[in-house]
DNA sequence: GTACTAACTGACTGGTCAGTCAGTGTAGCC
DNA sequence: GGCTACACTGACTGACCAGTCAGTTAGTAC
């Protein structure tokens, strides 16, 4: 048995708990009963709540950001565009199998506290950055191969960003059913940043 | 003095602090205090937290689909897609004037009481109906006179509606300034559904 | 002035919460 | 065995919170 096995359980349970029921709405209490061990231990691991909600975030952006440069290793593109196109598909499915990331994201609280907490902040920073510039990356080869015409990589990269977060959080509303809009989104990107004069 | 003014300056209080704030992170004590009256006022009127809740957000409701027939029956468009993109602006115009409206249609609590509350359901549900519906009548009306061409005009609503969604929320994160996208947003949609046949 | 009603309130309650503290158990080292 | 350091815990505390209730105030009708 690990020496930190009951530290990473009770930040694998405060990472669900703080994704699906927000800060406010967790209690320490509940996170010591899922993650079967005494009130008191969370304390002696972590000083305070909001000390284990950044540890929290920085486990999830840990792993967004190992996630994505994994994928870029693997993935091979015939052009900017592609790129671009794969990995919106890949955000989208990175979202689908690791939902506490990015249901986290949304909350609120989160972005209360990077506003006060420095830590915080630089871990959302991160997070943002890497999310952020493999869509301008691909924009920007796409401009040099022809496959992309924009105005600027950078806007472009940001507005496409708030698309696929826009269609996640349709999703989780369970208002709609977001899913069947993938293939349209990727579509309507395709339409937005494409080069017709090619 | 209007027989309603307690009442009211609860819903104007429960607005902003729960919009700002969340549920769980909005006393009820703190309401009354910020509206000036007793704690136990709230509870003649509201009979529970939730039941506040619940009015505050009938009271957006009403606000936002207010606001935007007034404006579409004072404007005229060229086009649909002229229509488009005045809906668009429109909407984020809305979103800077009423910054709670929109902070707390982002609150994840609210779509976890619209899966158990049918009410809350409801109201949710005709905010979306109004916001979709006329970027797709838009959409519609462009098809129509040749000014937009998409394969499926709900589908693209849909899509542009997660897409000022997500603008809007990279903006009250304050990582970015988003507001300096407003003018690139605009154009990403007129190129995503502009007919260029015509 | 009396009777009735609606709006409002201070004082209270039972329950929950984050965080503390004085310990217990245990493994390694001499 | 004795010592130290670490991981962990049960029992506790003071603060806060949603909701209750008995009672006050003020307007209106007769």
């Amino acid at each position: 048995m690990p020496k930190t096995s009951k530290k990473s359980a009770i930040l694998a349970m405060a990472t669900v708990l703080f994704a699906n029921k927000g800060f406010t709405g967790t209690s320490m209490t509940e996170v010591a009963s899922m993650a079967d061990i005494a009130g008191a231990t969370i304390f002696y691991h972590f000083k305070t709540k909001e000390d284990l909600f950044v540890s929290v975030l920085e486990s999830v952006k840990t792993g967004i950001v190992q996630e994505f440069s994994l994928f870029f290793q693997e993935e091979q593109f015939d052009s900017g565009l592609e790129m671009l196109l794969g990995a919106i598909a890949f955000h989208l499915h990175l979202a689908g199998t690791n939902k506490e990331w990015f249901l986290l994201l949304r909350r609120h609280y989160i972005y209360e506290l990077a506003a006060v907490n420095p830590i915080c902040r630089r871990y959302l920073e991160d997070i943002y950055t890497c999310l952020v510039d493999i869509f301008e990356k691909a924009l920007t080869l796409g401009q040099q191969d022809g496959s992309v015409s924009v105005a600027s990589a950078r806007k472009t990269a940001l507005i496409i960003l708030a698309m696929v977060d826009g269609i996640m959080q349709l999703e989780s509303n369970n208002l709609y059913n977001a899913g069947s809009l993938y293939g349209e989104l990727v579509a309507s990107c395709r339409r937005m940043v494409e080069n017709k004069q090619q």
